[in-house]
DNA sequence: CTTTATAATTGACACTGTCAACCTTATTCT
DNA sequence: AGAATAAGGTTGACAGTGTCAATTATAAAG
């Protein structure tokens, strides 16, 4: 009768999570989309980084990063710097703007645990 | 250093069983999409299913489940026939054909949480 | 110094999710 | 009954995500 497959599991609580997360996120008045979240959480996370080193670590296509780099570079969250190592890429960091940001998202990453902590305790 | 936040463990988790269960229903040499797999599993389980009942039941967008719909009729999987209780709505079931893709797509993802359970195994 | 590999970018496309507008049929209210 | 309102379903439009192939510029190898 119901479908209590792991595939229809997942994807609900995907789908819970991830608007759960868009509304804290929205809460803190943070207008990134959860791709540039990620992205910029990678650069936070991975000191010295270039596009691809996130785009390996995350294990996410690489065209994806540059355009999500884009906008965080557009939203002045982060710098390019050219990496004296190799003229074909640059390092990655955050400005101070980005690190506000960052808090919030932390802020807004843990209401949302909270949020979700709350519904799955209704379940018993 | 690293980020092992909830956000990211769910969004690697999703793309591993996602692309770990395309790859097992391509396996099974069935072609299609995630959300039509979805939508075809939301009309088996629930029987008598309109395509309202099949969006409020699996809180997706009504306009989601008739695109996915239209793809399952033009691909044989499903029928529809007149609601003798409403005239706005059509009553949804699967074709035998329709049936078979179930069997299927119940073998791909067990295959699915096979794999997913192996890969969980090797983090040990 | 030519060939080959790598970092990054760009274009193109499929899939997913959401919202608003709309049409048709039911229901409600005088 | 007839008008107003609600509900089922469809369509159009758009943002966001993920993937692949091709391209450019630089580095490394032979």
């Amino acid at each position: 009768m119901s479908n209590n497959s792991l595939s229809e599991t997942l994807h609900q609580l995907m789908h819970t999570y991830t608007n759960l997360l868009l509304e804290g996120i929205r809460q803190q008045g943070v207008e990134l989309s959860v791709t540039n979240i990620r992205t910029l959480k990678g650069v936070c996370y991975n000191p010295n980084s270039t596009a691809l080193s996130i785009s390996k670590h995350m294990q996410r296509d690489k065209a994806q990063i540059t355009r999500a780099l884009n906008d965080l570079l557009a939203a002045e969250l982060i710098l390019k710097t050219d990496n004296p190592l190799d003229g074909r890429s640059q390092l990655l960091q955050l400005t101070p703007k980005g690190e506000e940001v960052m808090t919030k998202l932390d802020a807004a990453e843990e209401w949302t645990r909270q949020q979700l902590t709350k519904d799955l305790s209704l379940v018993e």
